[in-house]
DNA sequence: GGCTCGTTTTGCGCTATCGCAAACTGCCGG
DNA sequence: CCGGCAGTTTGCGATAGCGCAAAACGAGCC
């Protein structure tokens, strides 16, 4: 309905190099859709029969175990695309996407893509940057989950959060969404119980502030100092 | 110099959507090049200047963290492509590649890339959904690294790795190129020592045969069974 | 204003896995 | 044929982090 005005998403990586008219047909084959708190966008296994863009608000990426336990695969941030399944070659999506904020995305349903992708092959090679990117943020994370120890993770992980979605305080930055000691653990492969150890700690020592599915950085620097820093000691 | 038969190509996934003289003004810009066992191909950090496809041989490409921990990023076989850091938008490599067996590579400039996908844009699409393909491989990764104990973990990569590059034999499969025990240390996120020992017991119960740097799945059932199976008592 | 439920905190024993050290073994080079 | 060395095995503490249990807490609902 409500059409997106596009020179809101114009700069977005998706599509750098379009230009104006270019986009209009390009929004034209999405419709926007909202999702409330909480809401479902799509599940893990289900038929990939969209793809998207969040416009505002915060989505969660988990995937799940046969036995049920499930990993933060990402946040998506407002500007990011998610549930690109069937561009990367899948029929059914990989992961279940949640709003943790109200949200509202613009969705194309998947029979677009082949069409706007031989249209404007800019948009595959967009694409391909986008989950080159991710490949290598994944592929970070393998590299911290073998080599750090649960603190440092947590403190990596707290630090990008704070990146990709904190907002600025007059002493701190604090975390957008609405987050969980358990989603943390989830993120960094570890226990709730452990991410609460740890974020406990953290606030004795002044470093952060906590609250019911909120976290506030105050001293973003020591914070990074810790996920910096070797556990005990080096190799001489 | 040697040219390479085009009809050997023709149907990996690279090409695939592609005519016999396309794939020819394709393999016309790369060179093919031999590196001997334990040869670099490229080294993490260094300028991404060609990409790669795997013609003979095995390729191991490896992360590097600052503090000198490698992770195995994953195993190149014949037919696959590596190194499209510039594909994905990198100007340097993000891991080092080393040949573990004499392996003979087609190499494209990356100068040629751009030019390559704006003339044929199904090289585009698909390698997005190679890359998506390893995005997902990564992900799952990740989800055994968090929620599986390391015996699993081990289990699975030695399937995975016998499934890729196994050689059938008359009683098991063999994984059909040079691999040590802290390679598959850095494939599971664990040490040397603990895979040493897994694998110990295994041969003890007759699931395996090992050597140096070799290994031989004698039950792959059994090892399916154990990787599948959840660690002392899954919830009733 | 009081209640309820989801989230967080915390205590405590347990153990899978690490880390170090040392012995062993099969290949390769000379 | 004889070292020498990289890769492997194994023993033995040490411990980070898990898992269970229970209490404290706080936000939203009635």
């Amino acid at each position: 309905m409500a059409k997106v005005d596009p020179s809101l998403v114009a700069h977005l990586p998706l599509f750098a190099g379009f230009k104006g008219e270019e986009l209009d047909e390009i929004l034209r084959e999405a419709r926007s859709a909202r999702y409330p708190k909480n809401g479902h966008v799509f599940e893990q296994g289900g038929d990939a029969h969209s793809f998207f863009l969040l416009l505002h608000g915060h989505i969660r990426a988990a995937k799940t175990t046969p036995t049920g336990e499930q990993i933060v695969v990402r946040y998506v941030a407002p500007g990011e695309t998610f549930g690109l399944a069937m561009a990367i070659g899948l029929a059914q999506y990989p992961a279940t996407a949640t709003a943790v904020d109200d949200s509202v995305v613009l969705a194309w349903p998947t029979g677009t893509w082949p069409r706007l992708v031989q249209k404007f092959p800019a948009l595959a090679t967009n694409t391909l940057q986008t989950v080159g990117a991710r490949l290598q943020e994944t592929h970070t994370r393998v590299l911290e989950m073998s080599t750090q120890q649960v603190e440092q993770r947590v403190a990596h992980a707290l630090l990008r959060l704070a990146k990709q979605s904190g907002k600025k305080l007059d002493h701190g930055v604090e975390i957008d969404f609405p987050i969980s000691r358990q989603d943390i653990a989830q993120m960094t492969g570890t226990t709730l119980h452990t991410v609460s150890r740890i974020l406990s700690g953290w606030e004795q020592l002044g470093l952060i502030e906590g609250g019911r599915q909120r976290i506030i950085l105050r001293e973003p620097h020591k914070i990074f100092v810790l996920a910096e820093q070797n556990a005990g000691g080096g190799q001489a």
